[in-house]
DNA sequence: CCTCAAGGCCAT
DNA sequence: ATGGCCTTGAGG
């Protein structure tokens, strides 16, 4: 299989750079080729079982799909779009728990006699939502001693009259959730009378956000395909299978003292090998995709043939920003022996990636070489992991991101127009599925960055996709997040 | 006055 | 720490 790629891009020659680097260029067309070899054969072992009857029932109840001339105003579309939601939920908590699952579709009459939080008998509104006596004290002692809560499972606890006492952080993000607010318990313990104005106007804010929120959260429950798990599970089946580790972690750059200073000519080709391994790994990421099923497989070999590039990008920033520290305060002038990447100086990682390049190519490389081979792409990468770093992308966030990126289309595409549609409809409910993560209640207090913020940042990301896609050397960001502690054994 | 929602008390 | 019941007091 891996030869595959250095028998194809040998025909690509590009006689402009100096020799330091004489790997070829691995052309779009190879990488085309070799996505299409490895998804059809894919296709052919895993014979998917389709299942049309489901998806003619649904309808796509997209409004409009985004049809925009250049692929910049493309994404402005797809954040328009979706800009009702956000203004929709404006920026506050939201609930998402429960599903809704006991039937009675109780509208108003029973509700108000249950406890929002866990079902009991509730004994009128307290802080804001209405509930029993139990979460009402709860909640008091909680923000009277400003209690902080961890949850020792995976902050999903179900919260009902049975176990509520079986996890507080639950049970206290539970009633955040439902609208109490923090606010109305007082600080001064004066008893009686009545809360301010500015509370009971939140009040009435916070419940209707929190009605609109449950509309909103039942309906992208109404998941596009039955295949598709719903909710956190689809999110927590995303997280698992993501294996980012693998991806960026490849074996072409382990550095293998035996063979590294031994001859320059398997040196070369391993630099072709990273390419290879590139590809196939984003190839097992996409077969292992909870919708991978859903599409025929030259969908998927069409979307990973427009966004593979920006796949690398935003997985290897969202690696950079899990492995190294995610504030580094000062790094200007510390271009010495930190092993560490920069968020925001592009020398030090130039300097990086030079001699993470003389590792793995077994001798050393010039820096000006580096620097005018590659300067222009670790100057992009370095503003983009800057960006990328303020957002504070969750694990959950960030496998959103990644599904609503592969799953862009631009407005040319070629496939069927009903491909494009299952494509938009899937697109469009994982941008619900992370705007419904984003609103939920974070166990660390503040979590601000919104959707609309996510939204905006991904035409950046294509933006220096296009960069890297001009790049002879695409693998540079895998260069640039290996981390060095790691590779000090070989297989 | 009565209602409602806040705090307090205290057996469990 | 929990939660059922009690006291308080501004607003209608």
């Amino acid at each position: 299989m891996s030869s595959l790629f250095s028998d194809m891009d040998v025909a690509d020659s590009t006689s402009e750079t100096p020799p330091v680097f004489d790997h070829k260029n691995l052309a779009l067309v190879a990488q085309t080729n070799l996505l299409q070899f490895y998804l059809t054969h894919l296709a052919t072992t895993f014979a998917p079982a389709l299942k049309m009857d489901i998806r003619e029932s649904i309808t796509p109840s997209l409004p409009e799909s985004p049809n925009s001339d250049t692929d910049d105003s493309a994404s402005a579309a797809l954040v328009s779009s979706t800009k009702a939601l956000f203004t929709l939920l404006g920026g506050s908590a939201t609930t998402t728990d429960s599903t809704v699952v006991n039937g009675t579709t109780t509208k108003s009459s029973a509700t108000s006699k249950l406890c929002s939080v866990c079902a009991d008998k509730s004994t009128g509104l307290h802080y804001g939502a209405s509930t029993c006596e139990g979460c009402k004290g709860f909640f008091k002692r909680s923000v009277q001693n400003k209690k902080v809560y961890h949850c020792s499972q995976d902050n999903c606890c179900e919260i009902d009259k049975q176990n509520r006492n079986r996890c507080q952080s639950c049970r206290f993000r539970k009633c955040i959730s439902k609208g109490m607010l923090t606010e109305a318990v007082r600080e001064d313990r004066m008893p009686g009378g009545r809360n301010g104005n500015s509370i009971y106007s939140n009040y009435k804010q916070r419940r209707s956000i929190i009605r609109k929120t449950k509309d909103y959260v039942e309906e992208v429950e109404r998941r596009p395909f039955q295949s598709l798990p719903s909710g956190k599970k689809l999110i927590k089946e995303l997280v698992e299978m993501d294996c980012l580790d693998r991806l960026i972690n490849l074996k072409g750059l382990r550095i293998n003292p035996a063979s590294a200073s031994s001859d320059i000519a398997p040196a070369c080709k391993r630099l072709t090998r990273i390419g290879d391994e590139i590809v196939e790994q984003l190839v097992e990421w996409t077969k292992t995709l909870p919708f991978f099923d859903e599409l025929p497989v030259e969908a998927h070999t069409h979307l990973l043939t427009q966004r593979w590039a920006e796949l690398v990008l935003l997985s290897a920033g969202y690696y950079a920003c899990s492995v190294f520290t995610p504030d580094s305060p000062d790094t200007t002038e510390m271009i010495d022996e930190t092993d560490e990447i920069s968020f925001t100086n592009p020398q030090v990682n130039l300097r990086l990636l030079q001699n993470r390049l003389a590792l793995v190519l077994g001798k050393e490389i010039p820096f000006e070489h580096v620097s005018k081979e590659a300067g222009t792409l670790v100057h992009r990468f370095t503003t983009l992991l800057n960006s990328f770093s303020n957002l504070k992308v969750s694990p959950e966030a960030y496998v959103c991101i990644k599904a609503i990126t592969l799953l862009h289309l631009s407005p040319d595409s070629t496939l069927d127009r009903t491909i494009i549609d299952k494509v938009n409809t899937l697109q469009d409910h994982f941008v619900k599925t992370l705007q419904i993560h984003l609103h939920q209640p974070g166990e660390d207090s503040q979590q601000t960055t919104s959707l609309a913020q996510i939204l905006e940042w991904l035409p950046e990301l294509r933006n220096a996709s296009s960069v890297l896609l001009h790049s002879k050397m695409f693998y540079v960001p895998f260069l640039l997040c290996k981390n060095p502690r790691r590779l000090v054994f070989d297989e």
